[in-house]
DNA sequence: TAACTAGCTTCTTATATAACAATGCATG
DNA sequence: CATGCATTGTTATATAAGAAGCTAGTTA
């Protein structure tokens, strides 16, 4: 089993928006500066998901540790939009994950440098100088891991929960086929 | 010279290393 | 009171994804 600490979601109002006009507005909560970055940030408290939004309509949603939590947080962001005239409803809008990180652990100390010849040296980067953990990039799943001495695993790039836990899966039969 | 492409910026999150800064405490 | 060592704290390293906008480089 995987343990998803963070996700990424992506929608679109579909309206283009004067973000002036909005962080002005909803100062309290928006913090945008178009010199340092194109994007307007929208906090809804201190432990909640950062919305960014974009002069298209377009925004993301990033730091949720569930699904739920970025749902919610969108729907909270669309209520206040609502609610303050800037959208009048909120409907007809996509709305996706985009990227699932998740953690885990296989539960043993690992030799990397073993680790990597097992796996094959054409799916891993391993530079402890550079950074402690392996790269690990398995052909059959769409996403990567980085894999520490530890034994703890984080999976990201993935696009659902299920992707995530099969490639952890997949790690874990390797890691107990080379070291047993 | 214009159009296009690629790469960087910002942010989030876990993970673990080294290198560095700054501070605390003790000993001479 | 000064120096040395220890501890704590911050930053960098690397990973993925979305977004818009800027710059740099290439090509027609």
């Amino acid at each position: 089993m995987v343990e998803v600490v963070n996700v990424v979601a992506s929608g679109s109002l579909g309206v283009e928006l004067d973000l002036e006009a909005i962080a002005g507005d909803l100062d309290d909560i928006v913090d945008y500066d178009s010199d340092k970055y194109p994007g307007a940030y929208f906090r809804f408290g201190d432990s909640a998901p950062l919305i960014t939004l974009y002069r298209t309509g377009k925004y993301i949603v990033t730091g949720a540790s569930s699904e739920e939590e970025a749902h919610t947080a969108r729907g909270e962001f669309l209520n206040i939009l609502t609610d303050h005239g800037i959208l009048p409803s909120a409907e007809d809008e996509w709305f996706r994950v985009q990227n699932y990180v998740c953690m885990s652990e296989v539960g043993e100390k690992l030799n990397l440098s073993a680790l990597a010849i097992g796996l094959g040296l054409e799916v891993t980067e391993y530079e402890p100088e550079q950074f402690p953990g392996l790269v690990f990039r398995p052909s059959e799943h769409d996403c990567v891991l980085l894999v520490f001495g530890s034994g703890k695993v984080i999976i990201t790039g993935a696009t659902s929960i299920r992707a995530a836990d099969e490639a952890f899966d997949s790690l874990r039969k390797h890691v107990a086929d080379l070291f047993s």
